[in-house]
Order: structure tokens, then C-alpha cells, then sequence
DNA sequence: ATAAAATATGAAAAGCATTTCAGGTCAAGC
DNA sequence: GCTTGACCTGAAATGCTTTTCATATTTTAT
């Protein structure tokens, strides 16, 4: 492959003049413009990006964390990153980490040895204490309240949202309520798990054990939920949880089982993916899509100066009544 | 940031030896290798990625050519990238390209910059003729029959596949049958929309173009589709198409609309996504998780050896009989 | 005891492009 | 006619690490 130098040479000129004309800089004449041009062309020349990246001591690249790329919610953030990071011309590192410490490790090492610019963090397991010195790399942006530090937050007030849900199934009567989250001691389900709590004090409730399901990130894990709880003598006669996908694998499956939905058991999903939509699923709508799109905002603006403070940005949810309660 | 340089120095030993024992090289005595390694805690020492991949010309990163991210198909590739990619210390470079040619070129101009070593192709606009050439550049790798080139295919025999579902409803007693795809225009849909016209014609029916649905990726163009059938004065008695997502849109909205599936519509979707599962529709699988572990793996065999002629790999799909037929 | 092989180390080259600095030309303004 | 500023160009420094080559010291084998 043909470098710098040899532009420099066919073209008759130095390799200053070659940058200046890669990179479109002033002051160069236009005949001398046209020579590199053309030897460029001649010698099928491409910049080597690692020297750029070297030398710029950036690399135009962002890595987003997240456990599994393959479910809606993170697709969504993924899809909102995409898109924003496309318009800025940045690149997307994809680090699916299966909720491994060790993999999230990687990245953030990524970050010090200058391969990437900034990191997202759409979910994690090591703890923001350990995250944070990190922040002296590069910009970090957390999908998630990250409190008061050195990263960005851009966040649903997913408290707020089950409350908002949980007082909605109260009203409409229901007193044996149940939920369903994915990992269970994630920041975000440690705050649904308290609004479930909270709702149901308030109703001289107590919360049952055995009416928490943790692990539900799927349609499977969904169908699962119902099996468990068709061997219950005493059943929930509500379902909320963190996803819509469980929950419509949940209201089928309770059909399936002559389990009549809402009227035997009402359920709230999260999100409103297109699934609910078509399945009348009753759910909480929070966009985050715009979440993704939203962070990388926060990474570039505090990329492109690096004075700005980090920011939180938190974004509204709505409850979108449908046919499931 | 330190450098290897101020390492050495405070190790009072040689760059090369620094370099030795960041890469654990052997032939270093243990007293030099302990005082590098203090240095490099002492100053919080990282090496700096770009000047590594500069002198080795690799990056050990992977781009992915898809146009969404957010959909069940290329979500699933992705998802067996990852996880090959992961294995093998391989970093994932997310490129959507909305079906963008320009954006395809961008991927490929990365190749030929040496940010990236190689690439998987999901789903594209521009031609293999275009594409090709860069395979000079480091392995490209398609999911899909790339035909024969200097490009490893990793596919699934989507003309086979549909003609499976095709005679499978044509068994059934089906003659006025419709589809739904993707966008139209892709090799895979090509071969699918022979296969519906040959064995349509098998039987002596001839397609009718308004029964042939384009651009159906989501739930919601699923829900357009009955609503565009509810229009027609004939209408088909089953559709096939490329996609559980859809197919369970169809199904749901056919329902609420009082058409019963499968007695006055049936419904075949395509990759036996979990949601078709959940709803018992019946669909043709095919695991585009492996196709995406197969392509990294072809890939990663490439770049290890140089030699190596590009490869095909073959994936089989079978039908999976549930209650939407 | 001596040749051969293994171990250990550093200087310097190689990988490639950007940017600063210094020096130059040329035209406009006073 | 002279100063000033805009325009143009190249040498050299900079960013950082890996690897080759030459050399030196030990160890092992004969």
C-alpha cells in the first residue's frame, strides 16, 4: 500500500503539502492540489488510520456497553446511538458484555488506551465507583441515573414509571399484584422493586415473594412466569414488569391456559414496542430510542469541549391504557 | 499520559525490553520484567492502541454492514457475531447503513484504511462487483450467497426455504396464496419471490401483484398488510413471508378483524423467533445466530491465514408446524 | 575444554500522517 | 517605495510502539 510518501514524491511535492490537500486545508495551489490528486488516484491511496488516530489522538469511535444486543429495549438505545453517531460521523463499537465485569473492564481499558473516544453505558454490573476514574479518558454517559459524578446521565425515572403503573392496577382494583424485571439488582429494577413495595404499603399490602419474577428479559422466560404461576394455590390478579416482549408472551400464554386477560389477570408491559401495540398490550411508553440518541448528544458535546460539566437529561414516560387491564 | 519511553526510563531498562514485557515475550530475567511492571502501576501506564495497530497493521476489529439494528433478523447476526467475536478477543463495529450506499462505502474505505480487518456483510445495496475488490483488503464475508467471488459466504437457501412454505401451503389445499418481504430488491428476496412464482405456477396459478407485500421488516407494516387485504374484493387464503414479526402482526390483526387463522387465512413466518413460538405461528427456522458465529469464524480463519480460498457454508432450515396453517 | 545453543538486552529502524515553525512570494495600502 | 498581511511551501518534530539486528552472557552438549 502506498503511503504519504510516495504521494509526496510522484506529485513532487512534500508531504505537508499531501496532508494539507487530504485534508482539505487552505492555502495550496491549485496545480500542486491537482498533482496529489492525481498521484492519489494513480497510486489507489487511502489514509492509514491508525496513524491519523495517533497522531489526532482520537478515533472518531464510541463503545456502547450492554449485556445482550438481541432484546428491544437495548436495540432501541443501540438504534438511537446509531443513528445520532452516523449524523457526527462517528463510529459505533458494539460491547455486548453478557453482564460480565470482566468484558465491561475491557472496554473501559479501550477507553485509556486511546482506541475509543467516549463509552455509553446502557447497563453494567461493576460499580460506578470503580467506573468513574475512567472518566478522565473520555466522555461517559450512562443510560441510567449514574447520581452525581463525573458522568452524564441520560435517564427514565423507572421509580416513577412503576409507581405511575402500580397506582393504575390499584385504582382499578387490584390488590394481589405481582411483577416481572430482568436482572434483579440492576439500579433500574432496585428502583421498580421499591415502587412495587411502596404502591403496595400504601394499600396495607404486603409484597410476596413468590409473585416476583427476576430474570425475565424474554418471551420464554414470559411463558415461564405463567407456568410458575398456574401451580400457585393463591395467584396475583395483576402483572406488572420491565419489558413488553415478556409480556406479551405472558398474556398468550395465560390464554392459552383459559387464564382470561385482564379479567383473571391484568398486565402492564414497558416500553411500548411495536409488540404491544399489535397485541393490545396496556403499557408504560419511554423512548429509548431518544435515550440512545440523547447520550450520544451528551458524549459529543462534552467531547467537543471539554470544560462543559456532565449532564443529566431525564426524559418522560406515559401510560398507555390498552386492552390488558 | 506516559509512554513506553518514560517507562523505560524509570525501570532504567530499554524501550525493547518494556515492549517484551507488555507482550509477554520471553527472555526477559525476572528482576527487569518486576521493575517494569512497577513502573507501569507507578504511572498508571496504558499502551496507546492506535501506535500498536499502526506498527502491526491489524486492529483486531470487525465491521458489520447491516441496515437496522433493531430487528429480529439482523439482531440475531449480530448476536452470533458478537459472541465469536468475543471469543476470539475481536472487537464489533456496528455499521448501519439504512441501506445507504454511502455508508457502505465508508465500511469499505475503513477496510482499505486499516481501521478495520475485516467485514461481514448482513444485508447491502451496492453491488459484489463493486464490493469485491476490497476483499484485497482483508476478508469480506457475506450472509448470504455471495456467489462465486472472493468473498466467504455463510447462507441459507432462502429460495429453498420459501418453496418449502409454498408447498407446505399448497399441500394444505391453499391455491390463492400471497407474501410478505423485506425489501424487494435484495438477492434473498429475489430467490424468494422465484420460488412463490414457481410453485404457483406448479399448480397453474398465475402471482397477482397486489397480493405481493414489499418493505414488511415490522409489526406495523404487518398491520397494514391485513388492512390492505380487508380492501380487496378476492382475497388470499395464506401468506408466507419473510419474518415471525410480522407474521405475528398479520395473525393478530387478521384476528381482531374476524378473519380466523387458519381457517380463512393462513400465516407462515420465517426465522422461528421466540415470538413465534409464544403465539403458535407456524414458520420455517433457520438460526441466523449461527449464520452470524459461522461468518466471524470464516472470517477469523481468513485472517489467520491468508492463503486460505474463500469459503461457502451451507446452513439448513426445516419447517415448524404450529397452529396458523 | 570447547562448540553450540539458549537466554538476555539495547540501539535503531519501521510503521504513517499531522502540525508547527520558519521562510518565502506577492499584492494591496499608505 | 515600503510596510503589512495574505498566501504558499517544506523541513523537522511529534505521536507511540513493535521488531529486527547485533551483541553479550549463560547454559548445555560433546
Amino acid at each position: 500500500m502506498a503511503n504519504i510518501k510516495q504521494i509526496a514524491q510522484m506529485a513532487g511535492v512534500s508531504i505537508a503539502t499531501v496532508s494539507r490537500v487530504l485534508n482539505e486545508h487552505p492555502y495550496v495551489k491549485e496545480d500542486k492540489r491537482a498533482a496529489v490528486l492525481d498521484a492519489v488516484a494513480k497510486l489507489n491511496y487511502s489514509q492509514n488510520m491508525n496513524a491519523v488516530h495517533l497522531v489526532r489522538g482520537k478515533t472518531l469511535m464510541i463503545a456502547v456497553i450492554l449485556p445482550y444486543v438481541n432484546h428491544p429495549y437495548f436495540a432501541s438505545i443501540i438504534d438511537g446511538v446509531a443513528n445520532a453517531a452516523l449524523a457526527c460521523n462517528y463510529k459505533l463499537l458494539l460491547c455486548q458484555t453478557d453482564y460480565q465485569a470482566e468484558e465491561e473492564y475491557k472496554v473501559l481499558e479501550l477507553l485509556k488506551m486511546k482506541q475509543i473516544d467516549g463509552i455509553i453505558i446502557c447497563s453494567k454490573t461493576i460499580s460506578w465507583d470503580v467506573i468513574e476514574p475512567y472518566a478522565s479518558y473520555g466522555p461517559i454517559i450512562a443510560c441510567e441515573n449514574a447520581g452525581d459524578r463525573e458522568i452524564s446521565s441520560v435517564f427514565i425515572d423507572h421509580y416513577g414509571s412503576f409507581k405511575l403503573g402500580m397506582d393504575y392496577l390499584i385504582t382499578k382494583g387490584h390488590q394481589h399484584i405481582g411483577y416481572f424485571i430482568g436482572r434483579g439488582d440492576s439500579y433500574n429494577n432496585i428502583n421498580r422493586k421499591r415502587a412495587y413495595a411502596e404502591a403496595l404499603q400504601a394499600i396495607g399490602e404486603t409484597p410476596r415473594e413468590e409473585w416476583g419474577f427476576d430474570r425475565v428479559f424474554t418471551f420464554e422466560r414470559g411463558v415461564e412466569v405463567i407456568r410458575q404461576i398456574l401451580t400457585m394455590k393463591e395467584r396475583p390478579t395483576a402483572l406488572i414488569g420491565a419489558g413488553d416482549d415478556p409480556a406479551a408472551a405472558i398474556v398468550a400464554e395465560a390464554r392459552k391456559h383459559g387464564i382470561r386477560v385482564p379479567e383473571d389477570l391484568a398486565v402492564i408491559g414497558l416500553d411500548n414496542q411495536p409488540i404491544a401495540e399489535v397485541m393490545g398490550i396496556t403499557t408504560i411508553e419511554q423512548s429509548m430510542k431518544e435515550v440512545g440518541g440523547l447520550a450520544f448528544q451528551a458524549f459529543y458535546e462534552r467531547i467537543n469541549n471539554k470544560d462543559l460539566p456532565p449532564t443529566k437529561h431525564e426524559l418522560p414516560f406515559r401510560l398507555i391504557e390498552r386492552s390488558t387491564v
